[in-house]
DNA sequence: AATGAATGAGTGTTCATTCAT
DNA sequence: AATGAATGAACACTCATTCAT
């Protein structure tokens, strides 16, 4: 992936217009036609835009990947704080429970489930991984921060060793899940079995 | 992935120094050139080869992939058969426990860390999910049949379920590691806290 | 055949020279180095174009070689059309009788004839079918006007069998002799022998 | 076309059985996949042979063409020649007409019809050629010789001009048939029309 | 005589990127 | 700013033919 995301900082509307109908195109066309068929000549049609436009944007094909990634990112980090700032709502006063989080998780994890899965099974893992790797970082920093606010009800350790391991191992086995048995993310069982393994790895 | 990984049975010597040399070449060219580059001419001409030849042998490019990783597997799973063996070894008499299979999966993962690394980053999961999902398969009715075995040690609840989730997240933390801080590797402060989780998540 | 016969309208003259100078960039390299030789490649080195633009404007191989045919067919029937015409313009008032038509045919078919030649004896048959096709049916369907019109001067019978019967056959005659007799195109000898032959069937 | 059919004379019983095996597998591949899709390794292995044996008995692929158009055009004359004897023998006495030519030429052209209608569509038509125009004259000379037989009957005219010129047009509205109406080769119709033209182009 | 492994030039086609307009 | 025609290296794969065994 290359330093830039963009080329030049779109500050008028039709620009943002722009960048936004190229990163949607691609998405698209994933969705549609696989991550092996996209092509830069298609992203800009299907953007209704030419591809010297688009290089405008953008300095070289990666970077609309990044964009579209990151997008993704933003859009289930954003899932991932309503969700738990429902549950505060519901039972104000009481603290974040870690069910609570894996709920929470459970939810972020499944915005643009089929974009998600040919991301995930067909680009270049180095293409998405920086972001990927992003997205995990925001999640064992909020992770640590609530262990940290009640330390006193987890087990003594290196919490950002905790909090990072758990958080990798929750990701892999959700992805793991998307894409190979989708069907998992939308029952109990394996939301259960992730809160037993982190209550268990968590408390004393 | 094809349901062939060779077109035609190597019967004589000099076929299989082919079949070799065509899957060594590969291995060379990705860690060198990495997996973007890799093609097929490159791969024959590195090998010492023509392309007729290499696709005498190999029914695409696919096959070849996966051919090298079928080995790499195959290599990961001797070393780990062997590590496991060798504590039994030290300790006679001693039923393995959840440290020396976690031992065992470390060494196991640092076989041709390079070339593992690329695949790890650059491949698409889809080209080297069979294979990748064999391994985990094979680790997972281990520890089943470990975790049956002495079934009296550990926690009661659905064994399959709790070996392949430890499996998974194993893993993932592992590939995280090599990823993106391959000196956790070589330590002892992951593979400890991977015991931790271990010990804490299949105990009672 | 592919259904479309040009990837994109070529609505400037740019585009419609470059269209011109690789059918016959096509047709030069079928009269010099024969039909099996053709590539896509070599045609657009010919055509002073390179590979992409060449499929910019034709989406396949075949649909150069489409192009190439259906223009050599217009030509064809336009010095066929015209023949008719002077005919017309010599002697106005008289009706075209077999013998014009069968010398406006001759006229015809000695367009390009080292193209029509080498396509006659190199081409697969299907590859240029469609068009060959079109080409007897805009004659059939002009001796069956003709015919009509003058009714009462021809044999009853079938007018539509009678006619394509004649067309196909005089087809084949002139088509023989392009592959294997080229001089008998250029005097009387066979142009009499078809007059003979269409008049003696056509007529009572 | 080359000039030698055959690298060696296949003396030996053996050699013959090889010989027709590599042809019999041609034509068995050119109704299967198409003649585009045949190549002398699919043939030698169709023919249970290896390659090189294979290129011991034809000097290259054309060869192998060669000789299994010749041997179609030699069970087509036969059967030509089989159906002419036949009429004889039901009316003894009587000379053939030439209802009974164009009856045993339907015939004739109805062997192998799906392997003829593939070499007719597929093959470059100079890989066929040679050998078509063999059979051809063949047939002229038969219908020439007929005509000269009983030349009383005939207009009078350049007969082997006459003779060709007639075997040209119905070899060509055969073909023409065989290729884009095959059903039109098992009615009456064709049949009937065949004979008029023939009839009304060689009698007075 | 027979094998079949090996060859490598050649194929049609794609696509990220540039640049004259 | 925007266009889209043009580029050409690169790709996966085929196949007629050879030749050591």
């Amino acid at each position: 992936m290359a330093r830039l995301t963009q080329r030049r900082a779109p500050r008028q509307e039709r620009a943002q217009a722009t960048v936004d109908a190229v990163v949607e195109a691609a998405a698209l066309l994933i969705v549609e036609d696989g991550y092996a068929r996209l092509s830069t000549n298609r992203i800009a049609r299907r953007a209704g835009v030419s591809v010297g436009t688009l290089y405008q944007y953008f300095p070289h094909k990666e970077a609309i990947i990044e964009a579209l990634v990151l997008r993704m990112a933003d859009e289930q980090i954003v899932a991932f704080g309503q969700a738990l700032r429902d549950v505060a709502a519901r039972e104000p006063g009481v603290e974040l429970g870690i069910a609570a989080i894996v709920d929470a998780v459970f939810l972020a994890v499944r915005v643009r489930p089929a974009l998600a899965r040919r991301l995930l099974l067909e680009a270049p893992r180095g293409d998405v991984a920086q972001v990927d790797h992003a997205w995990r970082q925001r999640c064992t920093e909020l992770l640590r921060a609530s262990m940290y606010a009640r330390r006193e009800v987890f087990r003594s350790g290196d919490v950002e060793l905790m909090a990072s391991t758990l958080v990798a191992a929750g990701f892999a086995i959700l992805q793991d899940a998307l894409a190979y048995r989708p069907e998992l993310l939308d029952g109990d069982v394996l939301r259960d079995e992730l809160t037993v393994l982190a209550s268990r790895y968590l408390l004393p």
